[in-house]
DNA sequence: CTCGGGTGGATTGTCAACAATCGGCCTCTG
DNA sequence: CAGAGGCCGATTGTTGACAATCCACCCGAG
């Protein structure tokens, strides 16, 4: 499970590395909602202490990745509906943010060639219909918006906010037609950033992600998993 | 070293209250920006093995509170004139959303008096020329529109972007006629929150972000600890 | 006097062993 | 057969010891 990379985590894994190893995990969906990581079978497979295990995993608490119940160890943050519509909220004003300071920081060359560069690639995929292109793209587009925003800590926050989402298989749900509506939102929000319009940027990328967030609230109960449900 | 509170921490610490007494102690000052934390003194001060001293750094690490150097251990996050910069922006649109969703939701009898009562008690110290009353009944306003909100994730990312704040004893540099600019803000926001309008009251929180923002820019270069900086 | 190198102390990095705790299973009883 | 209670395996909680690393100091040479 995880033949992308293919490079099975060699031995005197630096425990850095082993953070980023379990985040890339939890974020990819290696792990279930809810699942609880075993401390052993972590240690054994890394081939490193259990001690280190657990310091990664008080890390990754307090980043918000997974939650910790005492005496049973820790398993990936689980989202609510309700906690899932919270999280839209505040990332909706991040990444409306993130456009603002795009449009605000006076843009070189390279950058705005990049940004435009990103659009087009979007708008090549969407014409093509590919879902799973898009999806990569739009991602990548978010991203360089972040980029060009120049403040980390927005990224950093943006990223915590996305948690839940990488596991909704959004791409899966996506309809043509949504993708259509999700790219004309990007035009606009390039156009923005790209004439120096703080104002319009943030704007139109908070439309942009409420129209998402509303996609996601119209998800079936089953796409989420609330915090106290049984599993039967 | 720490003879302000005088409680020494009884033995057999829950890792959870070590974790709580170190944040406290964080943010209330005990420890300076970029001061190195020992793992033996903590342990032995604490009276616990250096293991759970090491994952409470790393919970501290995750939330920001500390930075993790390798092989020198853990130190108090430090903050540059940049990232201060930074940071604010983002509590500029954190604050501005709390604010909405307090207009949003309809407040009950009880929420809108609560209000209304901490504007009171603002008011009061504010015509008392009480700088440090004002300041605690300002945080307590904040700390209230937040829980208004109902949305817990703005108020963990909130706390966060305010740790650095808490360092720069803001209230020693609040001038007179500041309070009473500030208090104005309050009392346009609280305005809008209880008149249930969501736009009006999160610009009229930005703004007021915005000019505390502007504020402490202006604060002296020794206000801050460049990261970099050699300190001769 | 300044600079390069080496050395020692302090501190972190890591692990393996032991104690404590919890949940599931089995049994015994009404 | 339903339910309470107790036992046992699995897993976490915690510690102390040992290894690795780095910094500051010292010393000697130019």
């Amino acid at each position: 499970m995880a033949p992308d990379t293919g490079d099975l985590p060699a031995k005197a894994m630096p425990t850095e590395a082993l953070v980023a190893e379990l985040k890339r995990r939890i974020l990819q969906g290696d792990y279930a909602f809810g699942q609880r990581l075993i401390e052993m079978d972590l240690a054994a497979e890394f081939d490193v202490g259990r001690g280190r295990v657990r310091e990664a995993f008080r890390m990754l608490v307090g980043e918000g990745y997974l939650e910790f119940v005492a005496n049973r160890g820790v398993l990936v943050r689980r989202y609510s509906r309700a906690e899932m519509i919270a999280i839209g909220r505040v990332r909706e004003v991040l990444e409306g943010l993130a456009a603002r300071l795009a449009a605000e920081g006076g843009l070189d060359a390279d950058q705005r060639a990049a940004l435009q560069e990103a659009q087009a690639r979007m708008d090549k995929v969407e014409s093509d219909g590919d879902l799973d292109a898009f999806n990569v793209e739009n991602r990548a587009y978010h991203r360089l918006i972040q980029t060009l925003a120049g403040n980390d800590l927005v990224a950093t926050f943006i990223a915590r906010v996305r948690i839940p989402l990488v596991r909704l298989q959004l791409p899966r749900s996506f309809a043509a037609d949504s993708m259509a509506r999700s790219n004309l939102d990007h035009r606009t929000i390039t156009m923005a950033i790209l004439s120096g319009a703080p104002d319009a940027a943030e704007a139109a990328m908070r439309a942009h992600v409420r129209a998402g967030n509303a996609h996601i609230a119209s998800l079936s109960d089953a796409a989420f998993r609330d915090a106290g449900a049984s599993e039967t």
